[in-house]
DNA sequence: TTCGTTCCACACATTCTTGG
DNA sequence: CCAAGAATGTGTGGAACGAA
């Protein structure tokens, strides 16, 4: 059985200003960038304002398995993000700056499995001392998959105290990163870019929103978003997506992720570094949290170990 | 495999144009 | 002015293909 379970908190103040921007990053260019936003936040630059994470701590923020040992791919996509520029504040929600456009990181660099990495001044200090800002949660953004869903999610939770503006539809694709040549029928615009990305943040997250088209003249010119907190996250789709991830531990015996929620918070607890090894007819779990904790819980199977952590799910 | 993108088909709705 | 037909746009379903 079971003998102790941690919960970890994964949430991070995002600027608004650096939510509502020009999105020309992919998925994973914007997973990798909340997650050096966030360890900016939890760990100190050294005297020349430049910040550290390991390969490995970046790649389980990311949900890349440790096993996984090549870092090519990753540190292509970390190059691609020093080039690319993007324009802030979209929505014009900081009154006091006039800031446009900036690169989203000054410089980047990989030694010894360690990523070192600055911001240019300009941005940092309205990444590390945000006055308008949003709390985000890296595990829900985690768990989007598509670069839409993880951009209308950034910004209608930039508003989800205040009501969402109604914007022009050309406007709205900035926001995706939808260049003005792609989705050019608001059909396709909607079918694959709208309403797959509400249907995964409805599914995901811990928000609920729906939306509405509005015309002028004979097209649509404007879109409008409501966004309610989500009164339960579905709890079926985390149950079969936490039963294919320990399916993986039959496989893969390490580095896997699992996620519990329970009713109170939607997300509370995230074991990175899962470590499995199975001796004598019982299963141990050895997790270390992010704040490197280390837990050892022994099981009998592996069905104690589901029934174990559903039961922690449905409390 | 999944995601992002582009197209196609066909029905239906709305707006524009034009001839009487 | 008005009715009919043309033009344009939406709704829905789906195929295809390259990239990640």
């Amino acid at each position: 059985m079971a003998k102790e379970i941690t919960y970890s908190d994964m949430t991070f103040p995002k600027h608004s200003s650096s939510i509502a921007i020009s999105n020309n990053l992919t998925t994973i260019q914007k997973k990798v960038f909340n997650v050096l936003i966030y360890n900016a936040r939890q760990t100190k630059p050294n005297s020349e304002g430049i910040y550290s994470i390991s390969i490995n701590q970046l790649k389980e923020h990311l949900g890349i398995p440790r096993y996984d040992k090549n870092n090519t791919h990753l540190k292509n996509r970390i190059e691609e993000i020093m080039k690319i520029v993007v324009k802030f504040d979209l929505l014009k929600k900081d009154v006091s700056v006039n800031w446009t456009a900036a690169p989203l990181l000054a410089g980047a660099q990989i030694r010894n499995g360690v990523l070192r990495y600055s911001f240019s001044q300009f941005l940092e200090e309205k990444l590390l001392d945000p006055e308008i800002f949003t709390i985000l949660d890296l595990l829900i953004i985690q768990g989007l998959n598509s670069k839409y869903s993880i951009a209308l999610y950034e910004n209608v939770k930039d508003f989800s105290t205040s009501e969402f503006p109604k914007i022009p539809i050309n406007l709205f694709r900035e926001l995706m990163g939808v260049e003005s040549d792609k989705y050019k029928s608001i059909t396709d615009l909607k079918k694959r870019v709208i309403e797959t990305s509400i249907q995964e943040i409805n599914e995901k997250t811990d928000i609920n929103i729906n939306y509405e088209l509005i015309k002028q003249g004979r097209g649509f010119k404007y879109i409008k978003f409501n966004a309610k907190p989500s009164k339960n996250l579905n709890k079926e789709a985390y149950l079969e997506e936490l039963n294919k991830k320990i399916d993986n531990l039959n496989k893969l015996f390490i580095g896997v992720q699992i996620m519990v929620n329970d009713k109170n918070r939607d997300i509370i607890c995230t074991f990175q570094n899962v470590e499995y090894r199975q001796k004598k007819e019982k299963v141990v779990l050895n997790l270390k949290d992010v704040t490197g904790k280390t837990k050892l819980l022994e099981f009998n199977n592996f069905e104690d170990v589901k029934s174990t952590i559903q039961k922690n799910m449905i409390l």
